[in-house]
DNA sequence: TTCGAATAGTTCCATCTGGAACTAGTCTAA
DNA sequence: TTAGACTAGTTCCAGATGGAACTATTCGAA
């Protein structure tokens, strides 16, 4: 069995999720969203407040108070302080804003998987899994 | 057998390369090189002029002028005129430059390594066969 | 209670990024 | 040859990024 080099696989993996990037930024772009803010978008149900989407999107934090700006000032979302915790705010979708974030979504679908129908189902299975062990 | 999600699959490999690069970044800039440069010296062989490299990081040529410099500075990389074609610059890596490099590399090959161990062997391979039908 | 430590979010600012426009060299067709 | 199109690399500069330091609030130990 052939020995796997960790770099030639790294830069694989690399190129297919660049030239993914490339082909959908231009869509997102079009939803007046930048990569980084569907992502902190989608994260947004999970983790409603700016320090736990720092963390979660391993972001500094006033780059997410620069993104939450944006975002508000569009209407993709809604800032109130947290009752409990006047440090905090709670942020939440504004329905735009979850649509903007669903189609984002949906274009990735299809970009991404457009690349995975190059695969067979046991594939895609498989890499599922071995994701699921490396996170 | 389950459905894949291609939404679901991005995130995962998503948040394996950002931990990863997490955990590589700083041992990499204690060689003095930004992620980007030690992935521009990386190419350097192969892509030896800026444009050339441009092309292959799908990155900016301002941005490429700008990380040469920076190298060059640094003793990584020596740029001469090409005499056949006087608007080109070839690039070399000077010996210090491509250790650097090379021991960026390993400090990949041992995080990613790290957590390619927790694979078997027959995913390991069966990894490579994905991306590279991917590519 | 109360005070020191910890956390949330912002502001400040030096540095980086990248689109547009520019200069200089090369190629092509007539 | 030479004009027009094309390519390499740089400069310019508006805007993004992110570390450090700040304010406000909460927590926790005595």
């Amino acid at each position: 069995m052939r020995k796997i080099s960790p770099w030639t696989l790294w830069t694989l993996n690399f190129r297919v999720m660049t030239s993914l990037m490339t082909d959908v930024a231009p869509r997102i772009r079009a939803l007046r969203l930048e990569m980084k803010e569907f992502l902190l978008l989608s994260e947004l149900d999970e983790h409603p407040n700016p320090a736990d989407l720092a963390r979660a999107l391993v972001t500094p934090k006033p780059s997410v108070t620069f993104m939450v700006k944006r975002m508000e000032a569009l209407g993709y979302l809604r800032r109130e302080l947290q009752s409990d915790d006047l440090r905090r705010f709670r942020l939440t979708l504004t329905p735009s804003g979850r649509r903007a974030m669903e189609r984002a979504r949906e274009i990735f679908d299809e970009e991404f998987g457009r690349r995975l129908s190059r695969l067979t189902q046991a594939q895609r299975v498989e890499l599922m899994r071995i994701f699921e062990r490396m996170a």
